[in-house]
DNA sequence: CGTTGTTTTGACACTAGTCAATGGGTGTGG
DNA sequence: CCACACCCATTGACTAGTGTCAAAACAACG
């Protein structure tokens, strides 16, 4: 609708501590947002970039979310991950200029752009900025470890659990409450994410709720009893 | 048993163009070397690092493998991953100076340390390091992206057959035949890693011995039919 | 109000986990 | 050099947890 979409400025972004200017001087983040582009938003489903497209820059979640996926060898999307406000999309591509994943938006949402050649000269300028760079891309490796860990090795129970209160610190790292919040992705998607079937999800939301430890209507999810939730993930944890 | 290990040179390395020192010059590599230092061979179950040890340092396997493992909530270790010749380990203790899994031998096997504080330095005199350690982070981001992929959707069978051909590509990488290796783990620890039973993994080498795919006695594994592991992983990779 | 897509629920099948027993290698000490 | 113990790997029997398929309930949208 905006036909020219209002300039960003990290130095306002209330997000900019959770995002690539954090630990910049002012005058070092007036730098960096001058070569920052705006997008227009995308929506439900619109593709921010497919697998083994050119990588041109980096996107940083200005609002909504995205799911990064994949085509496995049935057809069908296999979901790898998620991205809220703050966080930075295509970090996989650093490696070499290709995106090795799919990116598309799960409701309507904005990024930032960073063109990557821009970033690049602006990093050797800029130590701060290279730091934080380095820093974000080694959060990324730990976050993935996360995920491997509760791939590999969980029941059905943890890994709905688990799904839940990542979302929880998620949102709340954002400022928002971390007891109730919608979930933007389908269960088809959650199932996909988890390594389960979609039927699995609904049976293990159903079976929390029974329990009163959530409530579920539709996408909206309140936790009702955070300790018990957390005691079905590390059930030992009093020892 | 030798007193003073030999000064290590990265000029005369065979794995220097898997490892840092790719597409340095050669200059930038003598002053690379200059921050090396040598750490004596680690045996066996012998810990590099443990999970919350602060980090004064990244590795790179010289010779050879290390297993990334934590310890879940039933005190049970659980395996993340496998590091071969080439390779760098440390990479998410960048984010905060901590590791964040712990790290042991699975044979006989030696390290290179580089310096945090030293090698920090040397990236800003040196853009071509500061570029390549981006893109080995980049990269470690993507392999994790792979295991992520494995883990979540498969069956046993799929899984081991990955597991051996991604082995087969990493050996063949480092200049060893791609067709007969020997496993340096255990079969708990490539359950563990797979996120399935010892038991699923004796079976599943079984069945794949008793279709003449391959051929096992005891660690030693021979791929005796490539396209057929492969179509296992892709089974209309045709279309 | 009908269409469509998503979620839930039920019935059943099947994969992989668990438990237990056996077999095979390796290493140590007599 | 052999015997024993220990660890690891294999195999079998049984079970539990998920997946699959199908149908129904529900919400969203035009």
């Amino acid at each position: 609708m905006t036909p020219c979409p209002p300039k960003t400025s990290c130095l306002t972004c209330r997000l900019s501590d959770l995002c690539l200017p954090f630990g910049l001087q002012i005058d070092e983040v007036e730098t960096l947002e001058i070569i920052i582009k705006n997008k227009r938003p995308l929506r439900l489903g619109e593709l921010l970039f497919s697998k083994n497209d050119q990588c041109l820059g980096l996107f940083a979640v200005k609002s909504g979310s995205f799911r990064r996926f994949v085509i496995n060898a049935e057809g069908i999307e296999q979901s790898l991950g998620f991205y809220l406000p703050g966080e930075l999309i295509g970090l996989d591509a650093l490696f070499d200029g290709r995106f090795t994943c799919s990116v598309d938006a799960l409701e309507t949402s904005s990024v930032c752009e960073l063109p990557l050649t821009r970033l690049n000269e602006l990093c050797v300028k800029i130590p701060n900025l290279q730091y934080q760079l380095t820093r974000i891309l080694s959060k990324e490796i730990t976050t993935n470890h996360e995920q491997m860990f509760l791939l590999s090795n969980n029941s059905a129970k943890i890994k709905v659990a688990t799904f839940l209160l990542m979302l929880s610190k998620r949102y709340g790292a954002l400022g928002y409450s971390h007891t109730q919040f919608n979930l933007s992705m389908p269960r088809q998607t959650i199932a996909s994410f988890l390594g389960l079937s979609n039927e699995t999800i609904s049976r293990q939301l159903t079976s929390l709720c029974k329990e009163k430890i959530i409530s579920v209507n539709q996408r909206a999810v309140v936790i009702n009893d955070f300790i018990s939730l957390q005691a079905i993930i590390e059930p030992c944890h009093n020892k």
